[in-house]
DNA sequence: GCAGAATGGAGAGTGAAACTATCCGTTGAT
DNA sequence: ATCAACGGATAGTTTCACTCTCCATTCTGC
């Protein structure tokens, strides 16, 4: 499979593989001269791996480099490499703030209530916090006293997301480390994605419910 | 209270505020003379509201634009200027290919057996088809025919999502419009962003579970 | 009352990001 | 034999989200 073949398989460019080549997104095909190399089946995975990450987790080109990067290395556990994998698909911004430190106290106090084996620098628990400072300033939650309608939701949640986990994790395929750290990748994002959707989809229906129709109001 | 005032209040800088005001995101103040103007809570909601579409939901300025006519055009019904900014928080990407096609014939079908009430041309159903041709690429769905694992699963979470969005929109407290308005509008943003850290917390339990430890497997 | 900081408004400038285009000498297909 | 395609490298482009610099005014603190 020569680069043209590649770029139709997988609907990017020839320029953009060339870029993704020079980046280390993809690795380099199997040389068969000079100027020749030849393409297989994991370098359209690899593509199809950088786009999901792209387009549905917002990830710019230097994380998923990084993703790549734990993705690649074989010395890498895979439970490790998803770890690397699940840090670098959070953004990292300043989080130096005092409201951030409030809201994460919070979500160590959630991890250790549901007993999450999560470590202790999981960028997750950054995000869950970033995602309360913004609720918090909006009246949605409380952070001093998250008691009533915060935290009451949120246990649900973590138990209901408890169970679908468990279930997702056994559905990863028994196949090469690699690909299963692929398949964990992108089933993080694209489940993610694919529920976002539907809890929009039942947004608008409850919205319609409550202020559609001709009711002005 | 000045620009200085509005600065410190909400951590952006008086640069970046005389940015939003250019763009349209913030409205003006009250102009108390050539060079002075009033800022209020108003303007302080205004830009956190910005903040949070920017740093949550990953919109760029201009959708943030388009979100922001809509919640303050008080001829927009409320359930209207809903339906605007959830698709103005749907990236727009070119859609012409064959698998998006089947992708999106798959979700009405599964608007009509839901019988959820939703815009035939809702972004959202460009979102769900977007992360179905993503999965599809990785082997976790069969578009042809989702019958086994795929299409159940997404009904469960139709489901479940819909008694969600009932509660959530019936918290909506009854206010002004355009504080309804936006309400929804974080709210959609802001849950969603804290679901998918709880769902990232849960999936780093269940893989430490079943790859965890000292098993190098 | 007066120096110095802050203000609104407008334009130009900046740096990162994600490609995209051009050039080169080589090679493979017809 | 010719001509498009190749890899490799460098330079260029576009967009984005700010950020900087001016300016003439106005407010603040002494």
């Amino acid at each position: 499979m020569k680069i043209a073949a590649l770029s139709s398989a997988t609907g990017a460019s020839v320029a953009t593989l060339k870029y993704y080549l020079r980046e280390g997104l993809l690795h380099p095909g199997v040389a068969t001269a000079v100027n020749q190399a030849d393409y297989d089946d994991s370098h359209v995975r690899r593509v199809r791996l950088v786009r999901a990450l792209v387009e549905l987790g917002h990830l710019s080109i230097a994380e998923v480099a990084a993703v790549i990067a734990a993705v690649d290395d074989e010395e890498v556990p895979i439970h490790d490499a998803f770890g690397v994998t699940q840090d670098a698909m959070v953004p990292d911004r300043p989080r130096d703030d005092e409201p951030h430190a409030l809201a994460r106290s919070l979500v160590e106090a959630l991890v250790v209530r549901h007993d999450l084996r999560v470590r202790p620098v999981a960028e997750a628990r950054n995000m869950l916090a970033d995602a309360l400072v913004h609720m918090a300033e909006f009246g949605m939650v409380d952070l001093a006293s998250p008691s009533a309608d915060g935290a009451a939701q949120f246990d649900a949640f973590v138990e209901l997301f408890k169970q679908r986990a468990d279930q997702e994790i056994a559905f990863v395929p028994d196949a090469h480390r690699s690909e299963m750290v692929e398949y964990t990748v992108v089933g993080t994002l694209v489940v993610e994605a694919a529920m976002n959707a539907i809890r929009r989809l039942a947004l608008e229906d409850a919205s319609e419910r409550r202020f559609g129709g001709n009711a002005r109001r």
